[in-house]
DNA sequence: TTGTAGGCGTTATCAG
DNA sequence: CTGATAACGCCTACAA
């Protein structure tokens, strides 16, 4: 049988409130007492219960984590594992545990706050998300905090690559390559990200003259990038010099697409791509890219979330920018 | 003020244990209260509190996910991503949730199995991890079910891909393409996959007369594999023509390191891996590989632990094997 | 500084 | 089939 506060503290000759005391590091308890119980406690290997606790305290040092179900994306991609494993290492140094937010149990539907106040979690990453979603809207207004690394909304905090400072290196870097033909291959605007990505590339390239084009590409991946290479070809009046594309896997496509037709990367046309997933610098041609930096996404998402528990903070809209980085492969280098 | 069932059942001039039994599908109920008290619940929005349950019954409906701290990929490798997310859609649908097993709380250290029990998890997944942790064995060799997709070990029920049909297909294949001159990459032996396809190549090889080699590469990644192939190529006696490596990952590097001494993929070597990771097809050359189902292991691993959690069984070694399947691409054809 | 007592929301047992 | 009541293990006032 396992031995619960009331067995320990009757064993010490103490009262259960000051075993708990001692357990849990409040209140006024003198050294002595204290140690004598974290003696026992270890000797015994005495453990509290996490319910029992969770029950009486109302919270749960329990975070949760909503991938929405709608955007097929979850673990599988490397983006956004690599934030939550981040996320995970910075809040379990903080004592908080992670657990994935459903919105079924079994056969009974519930929505995404339900579940949470079910589960008395104390905040909720929203690691990726549909913005439409109306559970994902009840719980953004609700009374948990909220942190989300993918979407923006109102009253919610957003860690967020700078996307805009992305392009502007990707443009600036094909100026300096003395490239002028620029175009974008987009990834689809339903992510946020890929539409700040194009809204930029439109408000830079409108300072030119230049003629520019955008080709929206259908999907996440390979192929979608490939078709939208083609398309692109096919729809621009002139051929492009230098491509800058919404996410790596996009690009690893577009340069597949674009050397079928015959034009050689980076040769002919250089293409840059945006995440640095670990797989751009094994491709052929290694990919250039811009660098979102996930693990200060992660840790920044887990800090806030942390903090807006902790301070009690009220829920105010808030996008915080994780600066880019440029790397040059040779998908973009230019042979002299 | 929330709803509690004391509440309820008062609004509905019943007892809470009636309205438990409804909300729980246990007891007797008559279908009328049954339907009586659903309406109600819905209604009002009540729902039931997590811990207070757990707390009561002895269970908490989590499975914990373990990945031990001390082989460093977690969530980031795609092979053990994939995984989870098919165990995760699966437990899902049988109203169980997942949590991340730890050992950690803040600055206090507790054993694997001290938090399973704090926690009250049903059961474990053992994704990947050191056999030799002293936490691992004791977790395994107590009282709540574990099941591992990584590694073997008396009185575990393991799920793993068939890896020497792996190798049987592998080496069958290099005969099917008149290549006899037949070499081996492995991966660490520190994992039993790797372990366990060296042993079947070596076993395999041994049947023949030919003169083999076997070369281990010091880490997983890329240029771990870039370094082994060079090795190989310094320590073989005669050239291979054919090498199968223990990983995609490995292999990758693998095709560079034999193209950076001159060898041409697949035209003077043929080069195959094992896992089939997204990235597989996508590389230059596309890597014939052996695939392993992700999904069938992760949904096997759920099946079989709630089985174990459901029907009380008592542990047992067992290990449970899941095909694989050759996939041929451009890394081994040879051109007519 | 320590002890007492009540209650958190649920479920299980047993009686009606 | 339904109801009363006693736990489950812990925390938090407040009293001593």
């Amino acid at each position: 049988m396992r031995k619960n506060i009331v067995t320990v503290a009757k064993e010490l000759n103490l009262a259960p409130s000051t075993v708990s005391k001692v357990l849990n590091n409040n209140g006024k308890v003198s050294q002595k007492t204290r140690d004598r119980v974290m003696a026992y406690v270890k000797e015994v290997g005495y453990f509290q219960d996490a319910s029992a606790r969770i029950l009486k305290s109302k919270r749960s040092y329990t975070l949760g984590i909503l991938f929405s179900d709608i955007s097929l994306v979850g673990l599988e991609h490397p983006f956004f594992s690599s934030i939550l494993q981040s996320f995970k290492n910075y809040v379990e140094k903080e004592a908080y545990e992670i657990i994935f937010v459903v919105s079924k149990v079994g056969e009974r539907e519930m929505s995404y706050l339900e579940w949470c106040l079910t589960k008395k979690v104390d905040g909720v990453l929203l690691v990726s998300g549909n913005l439409n979603n109306p559970y994902i809207k009840e719980l953004v207004a609700s009374d948990i905090p909220c942190v989300s690394t993918d979407f923006i909304m109102p009253n919610l905090t957003t860690i967020i690559s700078d996307n805009q400072q992305g392009i502007d290196l990707s443009v600036a870097y094909a100026k300096s390559l003395k490239r002028s033909k620029i175009d974008m291959i987009a990834g689809p605007s339903t992510s946020i990200a890929f539409q700040l990505r194009m809204d930029r590339f439109h408000e830079v390239m409108n300072k030119s003259k230049n003629p520019y084009f955008v080709i929206e590409a259908k999907g996440f991946g390979y192929q979608s990038g490939y078709d939208a290479a083609i398309r692109l070809l096919e729809q621009a009046t002139r051929t492009p010099e230098y491509v800058i594309v919404g996410s790596d896997d996009l690009a690893f496509g577009a340069i597949r697409g674009f050397e079928s037709k015959g034009f050689k990367v980076p040769d002919d046309i250089s293409v840059i791509g945006f995440d640095d997933i670990n797989f751009a610098r094994i491709y052929s041609p290694a990919l250039s890219t811009i660098r979102q930096d996930k693990k200060a996404i992660g840790e920044m998402a887990a800090l806030k979330l942390i903090q807006m528990i902790q301070e009690k903070e009220p829920k105010k809209t808030e996008v915080i920018k994780i600066p880019v980085t440029i790397i040059e492969r040779a998908s973009t280098k230019i042979k002299n």
